[in-house]
DNA sequence: TGACTTTGTGCCGACACTAAACAAAATACG
DNA sequence: CGTATTTTGTTTAGTGTCGGCACAAAGTCA
């Protein structure tokens, strides 16, 4: 006699993004009765996924007032985790985007990437020991494209890792080694993806992308440029795993010889490398480039060598965001990294560029966003970790 | 007591596209039960969508032999509609993409796009009074980005139309004054899409990109070159239906100015006209460019001049093919217009340089293949006229 | 206080599908 | 040539999910 199956993980997707605050949204966003919708909550309710609370919300309108859906505070979480060029960072994640408990952990990143991914997971391990929370999942955002099916980093940008690693074997092994138990009987099988890839999907779920149809995030690391795409809530990594690769647009014809072989890449013409390079100043060891180029931003953006940089930069970037809007068409566009900070800098001279040169921004330009989430691939990774569960709960849960 | 309506729709689609041709793998791909597969084919057949065979099948193997399934000879139509440079074409199209009838209209394309709409819709309704067949729908083709949700056509290509004529409006009004009969008691509502577009659609279900999960087409008409995206089975249009307007990638740094305000688009490096001219030939008035380019090429492919522009269009081609496939990682692409012809002279040398400047080519190129179909825009333009049968065969049907 | 509005729940039936047994029509094998 | 085997199609009964509807609950409004 149960009722609300098939409309379970619907559910629990809209509760997860904070879009089915009471049982009432969720009978209209989800298209179906009201007995329905209370049965599929009940449901949830009784998965420890969601809770209802006791007491109703304080009614502004007219009618009974609605009782309050929300994510289960003690519930299961997922692990995430993230390599970077400084180290790694791994947390766990319940449902909601909520950062249950973290643990950062710096260290210069091996060559051998085993080495890394068996201590963030460890990392990993050890909160799940100390919370003794239930955990469902796992996921890992890594600097580099990442092929499907396989799981390999095809581009370990700076991470000194061997091109074609197999990251995901290593990760879902890891996973295995240090006991991270699984949904059901053996240990968690991981998920691993680009970072960029992943910050696109946390920023759409919790971030400035919610709610956009077509999402297209580009971002800045250290170096180089990384995008993504999200289309109809799912991201879009094409066939193999290796859409928006956007670095190597041409943007400036004139430009700097790229390792891609043409002259003029995003990569090279709009990293933090080259936005210090055209303010006239020489990288120093001590912090990130990225840091670097922030800093110089936000303390001398009074210069006017830097405010040129910035701007050329920027027209760049333009260039390359309106050639992707021509091919996408996206309803919203995220920044991330440098291209963010330029974007908070001048909103409107990036907004001008990329209206100018697509094809059609005159007649509806499509608005530009700084992303919103502190460490919105962290959060992807674990939004990755998630999805069996947002797309099936019964099975993954028994 | 009727069994299978959910699966209608998925089970027509599989007869439509040719995936189903018994009931056995009607059952292997809908994933359901014998059972149920044979009420789904039943209720299809008594809506006279298809046909089951009296007579089993010759059986080659063991077992007892499958009845044929295939789409209804004298079932329903859909009216399909396209307008080019040079005139217009109306056909009745049938399931599977047959067509039943056709009425090629020539004609100089008035300024007026109500004019030219009206004609191949009453061409079309001519059609359907002398054949009596029941008429589902309506799609038209047309040589522009055509902007949704208003159905406007943004650069209507060398037909002399206003930007921004309300094509899909005058389409549903023509429809209905033509007395076009939609599928319940009032006139018939048209889609109206970009030809590229509708050509990928068509050649995704019945021609060279069966089978493809993500599927890029690129095609030259007269002028420019036009782009189109198949993802899992949806086009996709973006946001606004203004995706793939791939004829502003710069393909040639140091290359002709292009109205865009940019140099060396490959809309005015790779299109019949650019072919013309690097072959050193003048274009002449008496038929159209893309029909001279194509004849250069079949009968003068020896001329060192000819061969030597061809190449130089192969390689420019390549290069925004590259750009395409860094971007979308489609697993194949198909071409059409020139660049089909282009493709037939030399097929190794754009798979080459496309494998060459896409980033991750040399692991596992992707395949490039000529367009299959005849009149792909037009059965494309019946394939979405059918779209809504195909999702929900009861709906529409009553 | 009573009418109204909105939310939540219990009960029943519709219905799409599965499961399982049976029937049919071919090939394979003795 | 007849029987076993394999594969396909059909019938029947059963199951689970959801819609419809009536009713209850909990607030606002007059």
């Amino acid at each position: 006699m149960e009722r609300g199956r098939g409309a379970l993980g619907p559910a629990l997707e809209l509760v997860h993004t904070g879009r089915a605050p009471t049982r009432a949204v969720l009978t209209a966003e989800l298209g179906v009765t009201r007995a329905t919708a209370g049965a599929v909550a009940a449901e949830l309710e009784a998965l420890g996924l969601i809770t209802v609370d006791a007491r109703p919300a304080a009614a502004g309108s007219q009618g009974r007032p609605s009782h309050r859906l929300s994510v289960a505070p003690g519930g299961p979480v997922v692990l995430a985790a993230q390599i970077h060029a400084d180290g790694f960072r791994a947390a766990l994640v319940g449902l909601g985007g909520r950062m249950v408990a973290t643990a950062p952990g710096c260290m210069t990143v091996p060559a051998d990437p085993s080495h890394i991914i068996d201590a963030v997971v460890e990392a990993g391990a050890g909160l799940l020991r100390e919370t003794g929370r239930r955990c469902l999942g796992a996921g890992l955002a890594v600097p580099s494209a990442v092929a499907e099916p396989d799981g390999t980093a095809l581009n370990p940008l700076h991470l000194s890792w061997p091109a074609g690693a197999p990251v995901s074997r290593l990760f879902t092994e890891a996973l295995a080694k240090a006991g991270v138990p699984g949904p059901g009987e053996g240990p968690a099988t991981g998920f691993t993806g680009n970072d960029v890839n992943l910050a696109a999907l946390a920023e759409h779920r919790h971030g400035a992308g919610r709610g956009a149809r077509h999402l297209l995030c580009v971002a800045t690391g250290h170096r180089g440029v990384g995008g993504a795409l999200v289309l109809d809530g799912r991201l879009h990594s094409g066939s193999s795993g290796l859409a928006l690769e956007v670095g190597h647009l041409t943007v400036n014809p004139a430009g700097l010889p790229c390792h891609c072989g043409s002259r003029g890449c995003l990569d090279v013409e709009t990293d933090p490398l080259a936005f210090l390079t055209a303010a006239g100043r020489a990288p120093g060891p001590e912090v990130s480039l990225l840091q670097q180029a922030r800093d110089l931003l936000r303390t001398e953006y009074g210069d006017p060598a830097v405010r040129a940089a910035a701007e050329l930069i920027v027209d760049r970037l333009g260039l390359g965001l309106a050639g992707l809007v021509n091919i996408l068409n996206p309803d919203r566009i995220i920044l991330g990294g440098l291209h963010r900070a330029l974007l908070d800098a001048d909103p409107e001279r990036l907004r001008a560029v990329v209206a100018d040169r697509s094809l059609w921004g005159r007649s509806g330009s499509v608005p530009i966003l700084p992303c919103t989430l502190d460490h919105n691939s962290l959060i992807g990774a674990a939004e990755a970790a998630w999805q069996p569960v947002l797309d099936d709960p019964l099975t993954v849960l028994g």
